[in-house]
RNA sequence: GGUCCUGUGGCCGAGUGGUUAGGCAGAGCUCUGCAAAAGCUUCUACAGCAGUUCGAAUCUGCUCGGGACCUCCA
């Protein structure tokens, strides 16, 4: 079998990936700002890295995944006027800013959940590591890459860079940056335009504020990812992951504070998921152009044309390489719909399917389906290709419905091969993609509705048997104006589906 | 303005120089009391121009278009 390779953001290019500790694998990622409502753009990277941890874990790795929850609250605009984005809106709406923060984190694990995301292993908060983040800026100050101003502390990226790579991962050379940083007023405390902040005075107004060696403050954006990241995966660890947005100046700025504490680059491989976009438009805040995924699961949002699933838009994504664009459109997202249920109809009937025969009597379909199934482990060796697995797996539809409809003998394939399939999707459907039925996923199922549903299919199943079509049809009809489905299989079986 | 990415058929998207990506939609047929589903067949592609090559969607150059980052951002 081939070995996992990965699109390292760090080096540009493709690495075999080896864990630092043999068996043992340690994932970091950027989480949610629990400011406001999260949205489909923000549903990627949850998505992708949770398969990435599915994987791992597949392959035999323990893993500990690290997610961090930010309720720290960051500056607007830095330089601007001093506004902590939780502590402002926490005053519109006259909340603390603590129960602001728990509002959107219970919601944030709410639509965790719909999505079928396993939990992180741990989920720190920034609010709870102010002591550590404190006592890491003590460190960079130390050893000489950090100020103070004004009971502020800047860490000095023009030092840095002149012993470091600094820009390595993001591809940015430090002359390029002092050119084309944007002229931003009030950029008097810094020393240089290149500067960020690692711990900021609070004005008299904002509300979240913890003391600390240099006065009241809070702390700056990146100094919280290096910090919990190394509490909890160490001085050094294997990926680190978040969506391309960050790579700078967040994930370089997280590179640069963990050099000087720790002495290393934080992890070894750096891995970016690409944007969401909407008519060809980063989806974000900053566009106005947000679909939040309350709106999605309920369909109340003027793009939308109806609802969609959790798991449609799951599938959706995981079509998709991790690393191309990925635009949202309601064709799109109906196209996802239709293919996972034709997908997991098939699946289903694969786990029923009568089990081949002893030796294949189709060698040649029985050697493609095998050839077929091993390519999944290939392609998602080869940086995480889920598109590809899904590719594959739908070419082996045509051969499960085959099967099922009899256009294609029972004993073509070999029990050994209709086994593997069976094997591989299980593994691939739910362990890997952690995709589920949106039918037994929405829940619900009431024994006694099932009862009263059965009654009307045998009802109408006398019905037909005299031929009063009438009746049959004024059930189906009914029903599927109801929402219940019936389909009639070949076999004279009858399937239902929930719409 | 700087750095980088990208342009595939009606839509979404994979694509390692030579072989059908795949899904959805469309058309025809088969099956079915009718539906639906399924199966079979089928139609639309590689932005443009030039170059390298026996051969390019895939490499190079140019042109045009789109986007990301440079500022909070998944």
């Amino acid at each position: 079998m081939s070995t996992l390779k990965v699109y390292n953001s760090y080096t540009r290019q493709k690495e075999a990936f080896e864990s630092l500790v043999p068996g043992y694998a340690g994932m970091y990622v950027c989480g949610p700002t629990v400011s406001g409502e999260s949205h489909l753009g923000h549903a990627r990277p949850f998505i992708t890295f949770d398969v990435v941890y599915r994987y791992l874990m597949h392959l035999g790795y323990k893993v500990r995944y690290v997610r961090n929850i930010t309720d720290a609250g960051h500056f607007e605009e830095e330089g601007r006027e001093a506004e902590d984005k939780i502590s402002t809106k926490a005053q519109i709406e006259k909340l603390e800013p603590m129960e602001l923060v728990q509002k959107y984190t219970n919601l944030f694990h709410w639509a965790m959940k719909q999505f079928n995301n396993l939990d992180p292993s741990i989920e720190p908060t920034a609010t709870g590591h102010i002591v550590e983040q404190i006592e890491m800026i003590k460190t960079i100050i130390d050893a000489g890459y950090a100020y103070v101003k004004n009971g502020s502390v800047y860490f000095n990226v023009v030092k840095y860079a002149e012993h470091y790579p600094y820009g390595k991962l993001s591809g940015r050379v430090m002359d390029e940056l002092l050119e084309t940083s944007r002229d931003l007023e009030g950029q008097d405390e810094k020393n240089n335009k290149q500067d960020f902040a690692l711990w900021k005075a609070a004005p008299p107004e904002h509300i979240m504020r913890w003391n600390s060696p240099w006065g009241e403050g809070f702390p700056g954006w990146h100094i919280e990812c290096s910090a919990m990241a190394t509490k909890y995966l160490g001085k050094q660890f294997d990926i680190h992951g978040g969506g391309m947005d960050l790579q700078f100046p967040h994930h370089e700025s997280e590179i640069a504070q963990s050099t000087i504490c720790n002495h290393h680059v934080p992890a070894r491989y750096w891995l970016h998921n690409n944007m969401i976009t909407i008519n060809g438009r980063k989806m974000g805040k900053s566009y106005n152009n947000v679909i939040k995924l309350t709106e999605l699961f309920s369909g109340s949002h003027p793009l939308l044309e109806q609802a969609y699933h959790p798991m449609t838009v799951r599938f959706f994504i995981l079509q998709t390489h991790y690393r191309s664009t990925l635009d949202f459109g309601n064709e799109a997202l109906q196209a996802a719909q239709k293919g996972m249920r034709r997908l997991w109809d098939a699946y289903d009937v694969l786990g029923k399917i009568i089990a081949g025969a002893a030796i294949a009597g189709d060698a040649e379909l029985d050697a493609r389906c095998n050839k077929l199934v091993d390519e999944f482990d290939e392609f998602m060796n080869d940086d995480l290709n889920t598109a590809k697995v899904l590719a594959s797996m739908f070419e082996l539809v045509p051969v499960i419905n085959g099967i099922k409809d009899k256009h294609i003998a029972a004993t073509a394939l070999s029990t050994a091969t209709v086994e593997k399939m069976r094997k591989a999707f299980k593994a691939y459907l739910e362990d890997i993609f952690g995709l589920k039925d949106e039918q037994s996923a929405a829940g619900g199922d009431n024994s006694k509705l099932d009862g009263v549903l059965q009654l009307l299919i045998d009802i109408r199943k006398e019905a037909k048997g005299r031929k009063d079509f009438a009746t049959s049809d004024k059930i189906r009809n009914q029903l599927q104006d109801l929402g219940v489905i019936l389909k009639d299989e070949k076999d004279g079986s009858v399937s239902v589906n929930f719409a």
